[in-house]
DNA sequence: ATCGGATATATGGTATACCACAGATTGGCC
DNA sequence: GGCCAATCTGTGGTATACCATATATCCGAT
């Protein structure tokens, strides 16, 4: 191997615009938007100033911000980003649904013993962090066991669209752990879901899937109002003054 | 009623770049990118000449359609209209069987007994025009019949993601259609996804709309080869050359 | 005649200047 | 003192000029 071959990805096409779009689209997700006290608002001109480069590719990158729905651009007012409402969030999880029970049909199909194997060893070794408690490893675990199905369904486009919503969804998931019972949950769900998946069986499959995501759909319905009513005192509050 | 109601919605912050966005859009939809000698090259300047604008709101528009995977962008080489393989194609059905399966279990919840009614009348209303082999008017009213069914689910996001998907199909549909069998058989599957639905039978519905679309990817995988068939023997034609 | 490299050209990427409009501010009039 | 309107400021929208590089062209050396 020749060095070339490790120096060839280097500069490859790179553009300030996809770079721009990669910064600011993990800077979103990173903020906790759903804070009353955060500040929604984007500066063209500041973020151009912060990352110094111009408004040209910030322009692109929130344009494409904007039809991912992270951001909204009101002409003459402002960026800012979206928080989602209630309906908004319900609606992801029942799509996600519908998207990895279909993976998990097609899984039972074109996976191999061996790549189920593999996701069984993956789930088992990481349901001790459930039990445990430790929400932060069990939540990267989860979000593994559930893109590995997208994956192994073989259709790339079931994949890339659940990781649309999957965006959507990380400043949720902050809000929606640290139930320990859901966690515990959970890891049943997976294995009789490994069990479907294994027995080739994609009726069953699917309808576990569904039925595991659907349990989160019906949580966040229950829970969710919390961050809304929030928002409401808060308005209240400044009409108020 | 003052003239005022019919004047409010003009130029209602109005932005060359959504307009551009539309306008492309529909162009790239209008032509058949499938036909080997078409020309799947967009020039900025021309464009932003034969438009009348400057490049700014092109290059956005393009931007856009770029994320949406109708167009791709190669940097200092040109912008080109994306021709979808097989596998994207199969894909996207796949994908689309996905939602309008969950779509159809959540009608069978939510819609309410009288759209249930009207959706059957309007299949049958359309039906004939199948038999007529009017393939024209049945492709419409196919469309609106599955279009119906994401809506009435309730859940906006299905709709809109399922019509991120209809956009790609629109090119395919042309070379899908003409065999009369598929239309007929068509009208028998909407029948029996109404009538499941109306029995609020969620699983029936849900498993009959999913047979429904596959039989479409069953077909598509079956007969698809001949388009790029066509491109291979057009670019081996040009070595020779 | 053929090959190689220098130059020309075309293309998308980037920077910058200016525009139009929304909101806030301020000034003056009543 | 309050209200309205002219103005000022800040924002995203648009146009334009320039840059870097990939490709094509052409000329000269062999």
């Amino acid at each position: 191997m020749s060095i070339d071959d490790k120096l060839s990805p280097i500069a490859q096409s790179f553009t300030l615009k996809d770079h721009t779009f990669d910064v600011l689209r993990a800077a979103i997700l990173e903020m906790d938007i759903y804070d009353p006290e955060a500040d929604l608002r984007l500066d063209e001109r500041k973020l151009a100033e912060r990352l110094n480069i111009s408004r040209t590719p910030i322009r692109e990158a929130l344009a494409r911000l904007a039809h991912e729905g992270l951001v909204q651009i009101v002409p003459r007012k402002g960026v800012f980003v979206c928080r989602k409402s209630r309906k908004d969030i319900l609606e992801m999880v029942v799509t996600w649904a519908a998207l990895e029970s279909m993976a998990a049909r097609l899984v039972t199909i074109n996976a191999s013993d061996t790549d189920l194997k593999m996701l069984r060893k993956f789930a088992m070794k990481h349901s001790s962090s459930a039990v445990r408690a430790d929400l932060e490893e069990y939540s990267d675990a989860n979000v593994t066991f559930h893109q590995t199905i997208l994956e192994l369904s073989g259709c790339a486009l079931l994949r890339t669209t659940a990781d649309g919503l999957f965006t959507h969804m990380q400043a949720v998931r902050r809000r929606t752990m640290g139930e320990s019972d859901r966690a515990r949950r959970s890891v049943v769900d997976h294995m009789e879901i490994i069990d479907a998946l294994q027995s080739r069986d994609g009726d069953l499959a699917s309808r576990r899937v569904r039925e595991h995501t659907m349990r989160l759909h019906d949580h966040i319905a229950k829970t969710w109002s919390r961050v809304e009513n929030i928002g409401l005192l808060r308005d209240a509050a400044a009409r108020s003054n």
